[in-house]
RNA sequence: GGGGCGGUAGCUCAGCCGGUCAGAGCAGCGGACUCAUAAUCCGCCGGUCGUGGGUUCAAGUCCCACCCGCCCUACCA
């Protein structure tokens, strides 16, 4: 086996409350299935993320729940880790903006592009917040449309008539966060000088094409069309101190929250090497012309991973138009692929946690299985386009297909030769139907892996579910419940049941690894399947703790099909998957609010 | 305002470079079977591929316009 050293870079989930399975059908899943296949494969994964915690949303936020920005953080950092960790989500490291660890290596980053001239000062208009003197961003402003008159325009954009805006332009503005008027007055900033790397970003993106989903190249090389400096800093308290003399120590004033969330997959991937006892390890996956990285996110983040995360990394290592030299931690690759997904609506609707439009990951765990959701999210999911979450599909998966035909073709198989054999029975005297579904379920493999390398999870969970559709076809066919008087071919007919449902287990481990798991464990296997995540507390330098998911996978799975022994013994089979009360959509959607 | 994505059977969705591309699953209808969480298997029904033009021997599949839904973005002045 090939043995890549795969870098999975998980978009980082926003501390500023729970996140529903709209966000994780975006970068979790996915990007999990993809880490699962890739580690099965017999690949070197590194899959990092953390919650992004800074910003003023957060702030925004913890003012009006009465906490500081950081008790907000702690909080919601919690729940998130334990909500993805509670999908299966396997991480090698999820950790936190907060770290001291960050919070050194944004630091460096922006010197090193500071350094090679990518980063200049700039004088611009701002506005603040009189009572707490704090800036309010342009959207959190609202007046009346200096053009069309609407009452209810947005500083950055008029709702009514769609023009843009420049908040200074508003009358009568005031503040949308306590309804006070603004002040206009003079502000510093740092701009990333982007149109330093308009060209050596055309050079890469070109070098991607036939191999990024087309929509996210097309979409990164436009934005290049028009590519502007952009501020990097803001005026806030709450975030990563800006590393230059006469910044450093200033309240006021901190990287913009993009520019430090980006640098989470470098610096989460230097905390995970100093976990793991080799400091230098992150290496193999930043710093190695055979590694991949591949980046997973929601269609809004491509701008930041296509464009903005690539020219951070250029200026830092020297190659942009001003030249310069890589920083100290050397020269960082580039991403090899961004994979974006598009995204999940809710029964027709947006996802609105004001309108109670949501379901939470938490409280669709407390109802539901981890591994229904995920396949849900596979089969269904938003991977080239918008798709629409409804109750009675996600029945209609889990009971018809879930339940129905992959846990029904378990549970026949199992419990029929663990009555009459008691074990796992031999194979005599093949015939062309069973070699014909063997070699079926074989050649699986090779098919199924290839749509989930290229992240087409939809063509793979699909093609896996042909195996287990073509064995219960075979067993309808065999019939091996009427030849009793024949154990050696019905012993055979079983054998060769159990044999593919060995192998769909294995092509159905990337989404299903908890049911896959029980799956092993009732046809004889011993030790781990497919590894799971879980949460450890760690300390900090200077005394707190905090969450991350981390986890063994050095298991058992691999993909390739595994020949059964004859002779393991079976005990009846377990229920693999729940099947649903199709009441349960009428409660669900009376959780919804109307709107 | 600019850019992008999508609009394919009742439902959710596949359809890459134009020519078995008119598909899958579910739902519905009719059969078979009983090992299994009344699960499974077979068959049938079902779409002028958003609208209107155009290119072509040939267009969901390319071009133009329009309608609808969604996403991103707006420096400086």
């Amino acid at each position: 086996m090939s043995q890549q050293h795969i870098l999975t870079a998980v978009a980082w989930p926003y501390a500023n409350g729970p996140r529903h399975i709209g966000h994780v059908s975006g970068f979790g899943v996915p990007s999990d299935i993809f880490s699962r296949y890739q580690r099965m494969a017999g690949n070197k994964v590194l899959m990092v993320s953390g919650t992004d915690e800074h910003g003023t949303p957060i702030q925004v936020q913890a003012d009006k729940e009465g906490l500081t920005a950081r008790e907000l953080a702690d909080r919601y950092n919690r729940v998130i880790a334990e909500d993805l960790t509670a999908l299966g989500l396997s991480y090698d490291l999820f950790t936190r903006t907060t770290t001291l660890n960050h919070y050194a290596v944004a630091q460096e980053i922006f010197l090193g592009l500071y350094k090679n001239g990518y980063i200049f000062p700039k004088t611009t208009m701002g506005a603040i917040s009189p009572s707490t003197a704090r800036t309010l961003p342009d959207r959190y402003i609202e007046g009346t449309c200096p053009i069309c008159g609407y009452d209810g325009a947005r500083g950055d954009q008029c709702d009514n008539c769609g023009n843009q805006l420049d908040p200074i332009d508003l009358i009568n503005p005031v503040s949308r966060i306590n309804g006070e008027t603004p002040i206009f007055v003079e502000t510093e900033h740092f701009m990333l000088d982007l149109p330093a790397f308009a060209e050596v970003l055309a050079t890469y993106l070109q070098g991607k094409q036939g191999d990024w989903r087309p929509n996210v190249l097309k979409f990164a090389l436009n934005l290049l069309g028009d590519i502007q400096p952009r501020a990097i800093s803001r005026d806030l308290d709450w975030g990563v101190p800006i590393p230059l003399d006469g910044w450093r120590d200033r309240g006021d004033k901190r990287l913009y929250v993009w520019f430090d969330a980006v640098i989470g997959y470098l610096s989460a991937s230097i905390e995970w090497a100093r976990r793991s006892g080799d400091p230098e390890a992150w290496r193999n996956w930043w710093q190695n012309p055979d590694a991949r990285g591949y980046y997973f996110m929601g269609k809004d983040n491509i701008v930041f991973h296509a464009e903005i995360w690539p020219a951070m990394l250029l200026g830092y290592n020297g190659q942009g138009a001003k030249n310069g030299t890589a920083g100290s931690l050397g020269r960082l690759d580039l991403p090899s692929e961004v994979v974006s997904s598009e995204f999940l609506t809710m029964e027709g609707r947006k996802f609105s946690s004001s309108r109670q439009v949501v379901i939470y990951v938490r409280d669709f765990l407390e109802r539901y299985d981890a591994d229904s959701l995920r396949y849900y999210i596979a089969v269904a999911g938003p991977e080239t386009q918008d798709t629409d979450f409804t109750w009675s599909e996600y029945l209609n998966r889990n009971n018809g297909e879930l339940v129905a035909a992959w846990g029904n073709l378990v549970n026949r198989s199992i419990s029929m030769a663990a009555k009459n054999f008691g074990r796992v029975p031999e194979a005599r005297d093949l015939t062309d139907a069973d070699r014909a579904l063997l070699d079926r379920s074989r050649a699986a493999f090779p098919a199924v892996g290839a749509e989930l390398g290229r992240s087409r999870f939809k063509n793979a969970v699909t093609e896996a579910f042909e195996v287990v559709r073509d064995a219960n076809r075979y067993l309808a066919e065999q019939e091996p419940w009427k030849i009793k008087d024949d154990p050696e071919r019905q012993g055979s007919i079983l054998h060769v049941a159990l044999q593919v449902v060995d192998d769909a287990k294995t092509l159905l481990t990337p989404f299903l690894p908890q049911s896959s798991n029980k799956v092993y464990t009732m046809l004889g296997g011993e030790g781990v399947w497919s590894g799971m995540p879980e949460i450890q507390e760690v300390d900090e330098e200077g005394g707190s703790s905090y969450p991350i998911i981390t986890g063994d996978y050095r298991d058992n799975a691999r993909w390739e099909h595994r020949p059964i022994k004859a002779g393991i013994p079976l005990a009846p089979p377990v229920r693999l998957f729940t099947k649903l009360d199709p009441k349960i959509v009428d409660e669900e959607l009376a959780r919804l609010g109307d709107a």
